[in-house]
DNA sequence: TAAATTTGGTTTATAAAATAAACTTGTTTA
DNA sequence: TAAACAAGTTTATTTTATAAACCAAATTTA
């Protein structure tokens, strides 16, 4: 049987979002509406989500006088991840068994 | 940058009704809905989607005398689903390029 | 054989999501 | 100092996903 997909990994943006935070130790708003290409709109409300998901750690703050928000993934983050990589994996094996 | 994913197989239904025609010459209503665990409605609904899509073709005949709806992957399909899976590997891969 | 149940679905209603547009607050530049 | 820009947030709208309700035919049961 298909395992169920975290509904919340199982976003383009969201998803996107938590790959780049994967591969980096933090990533500011900016950073990530860049390597996304997501509009600040969208990208704000994704990151509350995951952020209220406790998958990502978010943390406000002044880049000199300019307000910065800081991302950076957590533990549980990291492996809701793993797990929702896992589980669409069975999905993408077609017929294996 | 994150290559778009076609959102008619980003659906965890729609996905897993692929995989498991991606794997069988046909598979019928019945079987699809054991597969996935779907409710009736819901993958009639999808099946629809898919067909209107172009990635499935949809027979419509009967079993004995029950009625049968017999579902098949078209060429169009394979090819959606394999970039599909192209595409997605780009987000699971984190941080690797 | 008539009523109840099951099979194989479809249609409809609803709740949740994704997304962009509009807005806010403050800063820099002309 | 007015206009433009930066960094976000809030709100509104359009899609989706999903289950509940429904339907017709076949089958089983009493």
């Amino acid at each position: 049987m298909f395992p169920k997909l975290d509904p919340l990994l199982h976003s383009e943006l969201r998803l996107a979002v938590m790959s780049v935070l994967a591969g980096v130790e933090s990533a500011d708003f900016t950073f990530l509406k860049a390597q996304t290409g997501a509009t600040a709109g969208n990208l704000s409300v994704q990151i509350d989500k995951l952020a209220n998901a406790g998958y990502i750690a978010v943390e406000k703050g002044f880049k000199g006088k300019m307000p910065c928000t800081t991302c950076r993934i957590t533990p549980e983050g990291v492996e809701a991840f793993d797990s929702y990589v896992s589980a669409l994996k069975e999905y993408l094996s077609a017929g294996q068994s």
